[in-house]
DNA sequence: ATTGACTGTTCGAACGTTCGTTATAACATT
DNA sequence: AATGTTATAACGAACGTTCGAACAGTCAAT
């Protein structure tokens, strides 16, 4: 490694210790000696503890970015869904902590939440809407769909599996093995309902 | 008021503060100066910090108590459904702030999240899996329905949408005028689906 | 080839501030 | 007089930041 190690080491240890305990629960001293770190160098890369949480921010909330990818998934209305769904859960599985700092920030909102997370979120549930609305028009899905409403439907079902993992861990199990038949069984709900 | 009125006075403020910015987010001094109340009153009373945030929890989970209300609802599974969501609802529209409680402890639980927030959960969980597997006992619900994925996808429907509302205020009204068409639309699509 | 100034990193110690808690005294009520 | 309540001031500990020194590498001038 180069001049940018350590840099890279802290990035990497305030990611958990932030995610675990949120920006206020986490002081640099700890969070140096959990990286191997002189605390000095939070201040030098960074300049200061508050611009090192706005750099994770940035670094979690820039797979976002990739969500033009759901368009690949064909032509569909339905197709997409499941590109989206799937997108979410492997999201997840890639990167644990996302959902912390998704979570820690719509409901105690930093200073960062309008030019980081607000932006993120925005665009995804907008590409969602079209998708619906497009199914809409191709008479796929129901007339009277609300879209936001039923983007907000769909990303809350998928979304709070996770987020609720810890209070359901003795309830189901939530290894990545199961992950194929979570997604046909939601795919199931979301389009079929549960009726009988 | 009485001998009392400073621990509710006390209670009440941390409420709210320690919903917008967490446990750590916020310290007894500007606490107690927010409540109108000396500093001292907080150890006085509680016996210290923790134990104050630990009584906000303990009252705000205890609204999870009535959840049985649910099952005066009806004997029809859809009405018990039903009443969930309006449940849920009402209890958001009531205690704005339990979300905030809610997710934090899933996501960055602390102490007290073992002896007060699990054991609330898990209890409307577990009536809810009953709901569903009594639904598909009757022939009412789909068969292949699996009851806890199945329970965790209404739920994250519902509260999805308060815990969103910081990123998608732009983009749909959040007033209590339009829960009652929310509920239809929730209900509509968890049963019927969304497909045309 | 050697020197010396310069630049970029890293560290530990120290800074002033704020933290949660508590000791003490004043006050009110019985 | 005794008890329960409230306010103030002070405590030691921990906070985020910064200062000064040490170190390594680069490059120009000798």
């Amino acid at each position: 490694m180069e001049k940018t190690d350590l840099r890279h080491k802290l990035i990497f240890t305030a990611t958990r210790l932030f995610a675990e305990r949120g920006l206020n629960g986490v002081s640099i001293r700890e969070l140096s000696k959990a990286a191997g770190v002189s605390i000095s160098m939070i201040s030098y890369y960074f300049g200061g503890k508050e611009s090192l949480y706005s750099s994770v921010l940035q670094e979690q909330f820039s797979s976002f970015e990739q969500i033009e990818e759901i368009d690949k998934a064909g032509s569909e209305s339905l197709a997409k869904i499941e590109a989206y769904i799937r997108w979410i859960i492997v999201r997840h599985r890639n990167n644990p902590y996302l959902l912390r700092f998704y979570t820690s920030e719509l409901t105690n909102p930093t200073q960062f939440f309008p030019l980081i997370v607000q932006p993120a979120i925005g665009k995804v549930i907008q590409l969602l809407v079209q998708i619906i609305e497009e199914g809409i028009a191709k008479n796929k899905f129901r007339k009277d769909l609300n879209p936001v409403d039923t983007v907000l439907a769909m990303a809350g079902m998928v979304n709070y599996y996770f987020l609720s993992m810890l209070a359901t861990q003795e309830l189901i199990d939530h290894s990545a093995e199961r992950d194929e038949e979570l997604i046909r069984h939601y795919m199931d709900i979301f389009t079929k309902g549960i009726l009988g």
